[in-house]
DNA sequence: GTATTACGTCAACATTGCTGACCTATTTCG
DNA sequence: CGAAATAGGTCAGCAATGTTGACGTAATAC
């Protein structure tokens, strides 16, 4: 027997099925569709990575730790957290990983000796510019599909869809802490 | 002693910070944005969700269901798992969590029997909407922000960032078993 | 009447988030 | 100088969500 049925004794006489999700005004159609949008795009945006990390052995989370590490060398373990917005205990298992196998370098802050500024090795390099390659490529498609108008409008919309601490970090207005 | 200290017997004296991570020719700088943009963005969108989803105690797997679900009434296990892509195993976690709790109710096919059908319960559509009113404020603001132009715009990149089964079943062309 | 299909389930495991507690090295400040 | 604050590390345990593999059952198809 069926455990489905300790859910539900009998299934029930089919129903009229209902609409989908109500639409309410035009808008609400347009928002609904930029659910999917943002669900299907930022899939197949991952995925692509995902290959590429794969040989490796490494995961997601290593990669956005590879990223912006990347993108800001030199940054601090406090700078890191603030723009992924993990906990340090996270982040650790991340970072121990790429450490230890020589894909991201520590070194101490200059003045202040407590800090541990981080840089991607050669080795952290060459495989971020693997992964960088492989979304690359899918960017570029999209880009060249859509044309370069549609880029603009990409762009104001995700600048627009992410919070104000995200907006500030990539303005580069203020330190990575702001994010 | 910190543990640290194994992994680098000793820190090495700080290294001349390597620029960023390499800015081949402008279109790099380019590609470089737009993975900051997608991650920002798509963390933004999601975040808004994660709040109303604390107090039923469910996660962003059910808040996917519940969507999938909430847009193709009558969708099969099987069309859902296409379109999530997941393991079945995984769904089922999930998905038997939303029926125990009465957010969806399933029903046999009417011509297949082996079929069930999901559809939404009046609860389940009660979430879906205020998971929906959450994250539609946050995509009218960012629509409102950046201006019809830039939402044509957007809308034509993420299209072409999906995978081509995504953008199947976004076009409606064929069923969610494609996707 | 057998094979296939659609679905369900058990078990075990990996990744990546979290909380709580506590340790060390360094800097700051009264 | 000595205490407090700061930057970072670590251990332990748990939760959510993904995976494989194996197997069971009901219904349909050939």
């Amino acid at each position: 027997m069926l455990k489905a049925k300790a859910r539900e004794s009998r299934f029930v006489p089919p129903p009229k099925l209902p609409p989908p999700t109500p639409v309410v005004d035009v808008g609400d159609a347009e928002m609904r569709l930029a659910q999917d949008l943002l669900f299907f795009a930022y899939r197949g945006f991952t995925n692509v990575a995902d290959q590429v990390l794969e040989e490796p052995g490494l995961g997601r989370a290593h990669h956005r730790a590879l990223h912006f590490i990347g993108r800001n060398p030199g940054i601090t373990v406090s700078g890191l957290l603030a723009i992924l917005r993990i906990t340090k205990q996270s982040l650790a298992r991340v970072l121990n990983a790429l450490v230890d196998q020589d894909y991201v370098r520590q070194a101490p802050g200059y003045e202040d000796r407590r800090l541990r500024l981080l840089t991607l090795t050669d080795k952290g390099q060459a495989l971020e510019a693997r992964l960088f390659g492989a979304q690359r490529e899918r960017i570029a498609q999209a880009y060249r599909t859509a044309g370069p108008q549609a880029v603009q409008g990409f762009r104001a919309v995700m600048r627009a869809m992410m919070d104000k601490g995200a907006r500030d970090y990539m303005d580069g207005t203020g330190s990575p802490e702001d994010a």
